[in-house]
Parts: structure tokens; sequence; C-alpha cells
DNA sequence: TATGAATGAGTATTCATTCAT
DNA sequence: GATGAATGAATACTCATTCAT
């Protein structure tokens, strides 16, 4: 990928993730990138599949962050680990994640499948641990999850810090 | 209000929830409400100040909807009311809420203090029933209860049925 | 119909006929016509329908300059009057004629059925006349009718003008 | 003459022709050719210049085509064979000549005098024969000429055939 | 010779907004 | 209050052309 190229995709993220798709022009795009309007749509077929290609970015992605709790084999730290996941997440990556939130509510990139694995080892999990009822205990986590992350994407890590003990020590 | 006025809030809050402010023309206002694209703007200043006008009316509705909880003298019952709240939405009014959770996103738009009271009301419930960390309890609740709201909108209200009992339980 | 929407027809017609449909820009076209370049979208609705705007103007155009050689009733003045139309075209429609010359070569805008009557109306005059291929002598004369025309359009009346009588004189 | 030049050519001849010189992008060319879009720029120096060069290459197939009636020396066979002359193009170099008559509109590639010994050649014939106007009969003839080349590029050989015997019976 | 990344001016089209009626 | 014609700036996208390699 040429430097031009990463240039635009990070452009782009940034812009997309603040300002939301349609508000942001390809003009805009190629002036943060410092390259010429014409260039993206050398790299990109249309503004559109220039978002794909970050979402595609973003599945691998995705799949990188929540590898290590399918791995894992102690079914209290896959509940920890999961709590803790949404404080790693590094500030350079914000804007990458926020994306991803505010495109869930697009029909089209919201993919119901994409944390199945995920909810199955939940399942497992509170299976293990003799939870009454493994199904609802495992997506209620994951929208916890999920919910925690808004917040710090929204109000900054500080906010919830001490909001991460205080889940954790609800799964004991 | 005239009725035109009234189409033209309507159809914008459609359009708006489903597809988001930037990507919906005035013109595809103006045809959904069967009005001239010319009306819209002797009845609002500008497209901004339309989508205002449906963010103020929501404000209200928001008012509306929490107010018995912050009347209501039982503790248990303030958080069991709560997590009954979202599976009270009529799904004529999916739209508003939907418009809602997606400007959420939008720093401008995104009010903490909007549920202040509603927060301090779980403050005093929680303390009330000595629980360790009322606080945090508090912005837990919320979270939760807001996570259920998407979950309704996204993927209808039986999706999240069984949940309700599961979270009423959970508060004993 | 509005006087803008009819200056945006003939700036693009005049324009069409002389530059060729794909060598004129929409911006050519609103300058040439006195208006914005947004007003041709309100009237028509892309470039494209434009042109098919003003090629439903002409096919009208043709059926009222074909009319009265179909209601002749002399074989003779059938062909003698065919022969003189392309010497009737004012100078103000070349424009015109011109465009439909041009787009003859666009297949999509090449309709040999437009000319069937006319055709019809010549092998019944060489038949009433005798001739001995009437079918061929109809095309063939029609053909003559259009090489004459291109002649004027490309050159000029005065080119072609001693070969009116020439022509007459061959059909006696 | 390199092959990809020649690739080039052929492609821009059989797009240019079918499509139209302003309709086709350097772009579709150099797909077309299997090139890269700069070498375009390597043998001609722009997209212009890569049509003159088409069309220079015309001239010179348009002498080789009509040098044997040139050469001629029968009145009557000068006749004859120019008539034959459109039903002996090869399907191959229909867009050859598609393109040509379609250029014939652009002033810039019309050239009257291009064709001028061929018309002094029907001069002498129709001279010889002892035609009244000799003059008119050689541009006449020149026009029907056209005029089936026309007809064959457009529906095919089959379309114009018969109509080879119907036009040399006429001169005898 | 040949490539492919890159550009900047240009293209058709859309958009929010204005205005005369 | 309401329309619909009209605008001008902006939009996504294309194009012929350049240039380093």
């Amino acid at each position: 990928m040429t430097d031009k190229k990463e240039n635009i995709l990070k452009a782009a993220l940034e812009l997309f993730a603040n300002e939301g798709y349609n508000a942001v022009s390809t003009n805009a795009i190629a002036k943060k990138a410092g390259v010429s309007e014409g260039l993206i749509f050398r790299h990109f077929e249309n503004k559109k599949a220039l978002l794909d290609s970050i979402m595609q970015m973003a599945e691998q992605k995705i799949n990188i962050v929540f590898a290590p709790i399918l791995f894992e084999t102690d079914p209290l730290n896959v509940i920890h680990h999961s709590i803790s996941l949404p404080f790693q997440i590094e500030e350079s990556e914000y804007d990458f994640w926020r994306l991803q939130f505010k495109l869930k509510w697009q029909s089209e990139y919201y993919n119901v499948d994409k944390m199945k694995p995920v909810i199955d080892k939940f399942i497992w999990a509170f299976t293990m641990l003799g939870y009454q009822n493994p199904a609802l205990e495992a997506t209620f986590l994951e929208q916890i999850i999920e919910t925690i992350s808004i917040g710090i994407l929204r109000n900054g890590k500080e906010s919830q810090l001490n909001y991460q003990q205080f889940l954790i020590n609800k799964y004991q």
C-alpha cells in the first residue's frame, strides 16, 4: 500500500468517525490527506468503497481484539478479561471505534453474527460458573461491554475507570 | 401548528431517524410531507433549525416518559419501573427514539445533564436499598436501560422480552 | 413552457448540433441559455433527457414536414415535391436538422420505421408511374433526398441549387 | 511500429467509430488496447493527435480504394466499378469507414477536395458517354455511392445488395 | 519502451435556500 | 400560508495529461 493511499484511509477514518460519513466531502478527505481529490478515486471506486475498505480493516481488528478471550480457558477470566477490554483501547484508536459504533445504526454495517463466537464463549463461561440463565447472562454481558465502550469513547477513559472494578466485583 | 407544518416535522423525523440528518435532502422531506420545498423554509429558518425543532420536542417527550419515575416513592419500584420503560415504547415512536440514539454521537446533541434527575433518583433508590456503591450502580442501571432500548430499536421488542424479567430478578 | 426552459432547449439544440452531444458541457448550455446550471436539472432529469426532449420535438417536426407528401394525390408531384423538400429548409432550422443527421449514427436514435409512411407513398407513386422496380426506386429516392439534405446542411443551399432541377428532370 | 502502438490505434479506431471521439476516454482506450494509459501519450502527443493519426491512415486507405477508378480507361467501367465499390468493403474495415462518415460532420475533418480527383474522373466519364450535364451527374453519382456506403455500414451489406444491380442498370 | 501513481481542471448533478407570485 | 421557478455553491466523480521509475 502506497503512502498516499494510507493517508487517504487515515484521513477518511478520522473524518468519518467524528463528523459522520455523509457529512464529510471527498474534497475534505483529500485536503486532510494532502492528496488530490482525484487520487481517492484511483484507489477506491467511490466514496462508499472507501468506507467499506475502512470497515473491512475494522473486522480484522475486532477479531484480533477478541481473540485472547476465545482462547481463555478459565471461565471467570473470560468475563473479567472481557470487562477490561474496553479500557485497553488506545486513545489513537478512538476514531476507529467511534466509527464502528456510529455505523451500528446503519443496518448495512450491523452484523449480529460478527459477535457470535464471543457470545458462545460467554455462554460457556456462565454455564461453567453455574449461572441459572447463561444465554441471557451472555448477551447481557456483551451489552454491558458495548455500553462501557460507548461511555469511554464519549467521555474518556477516566470517566469510567472505577467502573471497571465495580463490574468485575459483580462477577465473582 | 398547521397541518402542513406537522407533516414536515413528521416526514423529517422519519427520514432523519432512518437515513441520518446529512443523508436526507430538503427535497426528500418536502416530497414525503407532500408540500413544496419552499414551505419548509417558511416554517423553519433552515434545515438545521428543523432538526433542532424535532430535538426540542424530543426533550419534552423524554421528560414525560421519565416523570413517573421521578415521582415514584418506593425505591425498588423506581428500579423495576425503569427497567420496564423501554418495553413500553410504542412502535409508532421508534423513529423518534432511533433519532435520539443516533444523534447521541453528535456531540452537539449529546447532553449529559439531560438525564441528571433520573440518575439522582437512581442513586437515592440504591442508597435506600443499602447497595454498597449507589453512584456506580445508578450509572450502571442507566446504561443497562439504554442498552435494552438500543436492542429493542434495532431488533424489535420480542428480541429483548425475556430479558425484562431477567433484569428485574437481578434487582430484588 | 417557461421562457427559461425554452432558452435551455434552444441553446442545447444549437450546441449539440454544432459540437456534438458529448462535446457540450451542461455549463456551456447554461451560459448560452443565460440560466444557472442547476436550472437545467430542474427542467430535465439529466443531460440525456434534455437531448431526448429535443429529439421528441424533432419527430413532430419531421411529421409536419412530410405530411403534405402523404396527402399528395398526383404520383409525379409526390416525387417532385419530395426532391424540393430539402431546399425549403429555413436557415434558422439548420441546427435542428444537422442534429438529426448527426444522431442517425447513434443507433439509439436511428429509427428505420420513422420514414415508413413516406417510403410507402413513394412505392405507390413509382407503381402508378409504371416504374419496373418501385420498391428499390422508393428507397433510392429517399436516400437521394437525404443526401441532398446533407449537402445543403454542410455547404449551404446555393451549392445544391441547380441540382434540384437536375433531379426533377430525372423523374418525368 | 511496435505491437503496442498498433494495439492503441486499433482500440482507438474501434471505440471512436462506435461511440464517438468525445465519448471515449483515454482510459478506455488503454484498457481495450491492453496497455497503460501513459503509453498512449508516449506514442501520441495527445488524444487529438491519436485521432489525427487514425485519420491520416484513412486518407491513404481512401486513396488506395479509389486508385483503380482513376486508372480506369473505359467510361462506363468507371461508373460501374464505382457503384460496386461500397460492396467490396470488408466487414473488418467497417469501423474504419464508420468513423469517416461520423467525422464528416465535424467541419475540421470534412475535406471537400479529398474527392476532387474522383469527381473529375466521373465528369470525364459522363462527358465521354454524352450525358447532358456531366458535372451534376458526377456529384450525383458521388452522393449515391456515399449513400449506399452509409446504408451498408448501418444495416449490413445484404440490405443493399439488390441495389447494386439496380444502379448499374441505371447507367448503361 | 512501458508502467502506474498522481494531478488539477472539468463534469454532471444535488442541495439548501431565496424570491416573486 | 403556500407554491414552484430559480440560484450558486458544493458534491462525487472523470478526464487528459505528467512524471518518476
